[in-house]
DNA sequence: GTTAGCACTCTTGATCTCCGAGTGCTAATT
DNA sequence: AATTAGCACTCGGAGATCAAGAGTGCTAAC
C-alpha cells in the first residue's frame, strides 16, 4: 500500500512528466507548492516507489520517469476529473453544429477535430453496420456491359461497386432479379444480406430468373465481397511533435503499422464499451509498445457500433485526453440516436 | 559549353550520388570503368563544373554534390532511357488486370503500386469529371425528413449526399423535379449541370413544381456544392527512408503540407500536359523546396483528366521513374479509353 | 594536356575533462 | 521516530583536443 505522501509524489512526478517529458529531481518535486517536505525525505519516498516499480530512473544519479506501472496505477487511481474549458467543449460540440446527415461526415470531422485539440493521432473506426439495413437497392447501366450496383442504408450510407456484367447474363435478368431483392430485402439488416439472399430467395427467384446463379453470383460480387474499413485516421503527423519519437526508426515501424488500415481496424473493433486505456506493453502490437492508446465507444440506440482512439505517447494527458473522447462519444451516441 | 569530359564526370557524379546520397570525390569517379583519367585531372574538371555551378562541396575539401542546377542539367541534358526490367513493367500492367471498372479503383491501385516500387510518396490527382456525364439521378428517402441524394455518372463514378428536406418542401415535389431532371440532363456533362438547371430547365419546371426555388436550392446544395478532391496519396511513409529526411523537423514542415490535400490538388491540377520536372526550388511550395516533383498527365479521349506525381528527394532516380510514370499514364489512359 | 606529388583543409570519431544535477547514506535535528 | 542537512559519489552532456582519413588545389614533372 502506497501512503499518502507517496501518492502525492507519484502524482506530481507523473503530472510534471506528462508536462516536460523530462526526469523529476527530488529538489523540483520540494519546491512544488503542493508539498512540504526536503528533498531528502522525497529521495526516501522515491527510493521506495522506486523499489515497488512505480518509476524509474533513466541512469542512476538521474531524476525518476514513471514505468508504466506507474502510469497503469495513475490512470487507474490518481486520475482527478478534468475539466475541459468552455471553449474545448464548444469546439467539439460545434462538430454537430451544422446539419450533417450521413455518418461518414461526422466522423471525418470528428477525427480532425479531436486531433488538433490533442497533438495527438486520432483514429475513429467508423459505425459498423451491423444495425443498419437495406433502404434501396439499384443497378445502373452504364453500357452494354457494365453497371454499378448501389445499395443505399437506412442510415444514408451508399456503397456502390461497378462491374462487367457477363454477356451470358441477360439484363432485363438482372433487371428482373433487382427489383424482386427491393421488395424482398428491403428493411433486413446489412449483415444478414448474404444468408438471406442463399436461404429464403433462391426458391422464390428460380421461378422468375433464367440462369439465376450466374446473376447471383454477379450481384453478391458487387454487393458483399468489399467490406470496407471504415477507418479515419488523422494528425499522423502530430507524433513528430512528440520528442519519444525523434527517432526516425521509431517513427518508421509506428507510421508503416498504422498505414496498415485493416490492421488498426481489427485492433479497434476488439475494444470493450466505454473508455479503455492500454499503456505501452499492454497493447499488444509490437510497434504501439511505446504508446497508450486510449479508446472509447459510442453506440446507436444503446448498441455499440463503433469505436474512437486516441493514440499517442505513454506520457498522454490522460485526464484531458479521456473528457474529450467522453463528450465527443456521448455527442456522437445522441446524434445518431437523433436520426 | 561543357566538354564530352565534363559531361561524363557530371553524369557519374549524378548517378552516384543517386545511389549513394553521399559526395563523390574524384578518385571514386577516376575508378569507374567508364572513365580512364586520373583524379588529378578529374579534379581540375570538377572545379570547373563547380564554377559552373553545376556542382558544390559540402565543406571545403569534400567530394562533390550536385547542385540544383546540375539536377535540372542531367534531367534535360543527360538522361538516358530506361530499361524497365520485366518484372516492373509487369507488376504496372497488372493493375489493370483484374476487370477493374471503376476510376477509383485502378488510381487506388495504382498509388499503391507507385510507392511501393519506387519508394517515394505518390500522388495521383483522380480523373476530373470535365468530360463526364450525368447518368441518373436519384434521391433515397430515409425518413419523413431525410434523404440521400445519388448520382452516376456514365464513367461509373457515384457521389452522394445526405441532406435533411425542409418540412416546408412537399416531398411529392422532389420527387417530381427529380424525375424532370432525370430526362433532362441524363447525358449533360457534370461541370455544366449548374449552368443547364439555372438557364434552360426553370422555366419548364415552374410549371409543375410548386416550391419551385426552394426544392431547387435543397437538390442543388445536395448535388454540386461538394467538389471532391479526388487527390489519393500513398508511400508517405516513404520519406522517412531517405537520408535527406533524418531531421525531424524538415519531416514535420513536409508532411503537414502533404496532410492539406486541397493545396496538393491545386499543385497538381496546374500540370503541364505529359512529364514534367520540378526540382527543389523550381517548386513554388515552401516546404517542397528540398524536394523534386515528377508529374506526368492521363487522359480520356486525348483530353487530360488528370494526373500522377512523384514526390521525393532531389536525388530521385529520375530516369527509371520517369519511364515507369509512363508506363502507368499509358495504361491509364488506354483503360480509361477503352471504357 | 595529363598526371604525380604534396601540403593543406575539413569531417569524423574517439578520448578526456569538467560541470552540474541528482542520488544515497549518515549524522544531526526536531 | 521522523525529518532534514550535509556530503561524497555517480553519471550524462557539453566542450576541448587529437589522430586518422578522405578529399582538395596547386605545382612541377611527364
Amino acid at each position: 500500500m502506497l501512503s499518502n505522501r507517496q501518492l502525492l509524489i507519484l502524482q506530481v512526478i507523473i503530472d510534471e512528466f506528462i508536462q516536460t517529458a523530462q526526469p523529476i529531481g527530488s529538489r523540483a518535486i520540494s519546491k512544488k507548492p503542493s508539498v512540504s517536505f526536503s528533498p531528502a525525505t522525497i529521495r526516501n519516498e522515491m527510493a521506495d516507489l522506486e523499489e515497488m516499480g512505480y518509476i524509474e530512473k533513466t541512469h542512476s544519479s538521474s531524476g525518476r520517469v514513471p514505468s508504466e506501472k506507474g502510469y497503469r496505477f495513475y490512470v487507474d487511481n490518481l486520475l482527478l476529473p478534468f475539466h475541459l474549458s468552455h471553449d474545448d467543449k464548444q469546439i467539439i460540440t460545434n462538430v454537430f453544429d451544422q446539419d450533417l446527415v450521413e455518418f461518414e461526415q461526422v466522423v471525418q470531422k470528428s477525427v480532425r477535430v479531436l486531433s488538433e485539440m490533442t497533438n495527438y493521432t486520432s483514429i475513429i473506426l467508423g459505425p459498423e453496420v451491423y444495425e443498419t439495413t437495406l433502404k434501396q437497392l439499384q443497378i445502373v447501366h452504364l453500357s452494354r456491359t457494365t453497371a454499378v450496383a448501389i445499395l443505399v442504408t437506412n442510415t444514408g450510407h451508399v456503397e456502390h461497386r461497378s462491374f462487367t456484367i457477363p454477356s451470358e447474363i441477360n439484363p432485363a435478368d438482372l433487371e428482373k432479379l433487382v427489383n424482386i431483392l427491393n421488395v424482398k430485402l428491403t428493411g433486413v439488416p446489412i449483415v444478414k444480406l448474404h444468408s438471406r439472399l442463399q436461404q429464403e430467395l433462391i426458391a422464390i427467384l428460380t421461378d422468375y430468373v433464367s440462369d439465376l446463379e450466374l446473376a447471383m453470383n454477379y450481384l453478391k460480387g458487387a454487393l458483399l465481397d468489399q467490406q470496407p474499413n471504415n477507418v479515419y485516421i488523422g494528425g499522423i503527423t502530430n507524433m513528430l511533435l512528440q520528442p519519444e519519437f525523434n527517432d526516425v526508426s521509431k517513427l518508421h515501424s509506428l507510421y508503416s503499422m498504422i498505414e496498415q488500415e485493416d490492421l488498426v481496424a481489427n485492433l479497434l473493433r476488439a475494444s470493450a464499451e466505454g473508455i479503455h486505456i492500454s499503456i505501452g506493453h499492454e497493447n499488444k502490437v509490437n510497434e504501439m509498445q511505446d504508446c497508450s492508446l486510449i479508446t472509447a465507444t459510442y453506440s446507436l440506440a444503446g448498441k455499440q457500433i463503433g469505436t474512437i482512439a486516441l493514440l499517442g505517447p505513454k506520457r498522454m494527458e490522460y485526464s484531458r485526453v479521456i473528457s474529450m473522447l467522453n463528450l465527443l462519444s456521448n455527442r456522437m451516441s445522441d446524434t445518431f440516436d437523433r436520426w
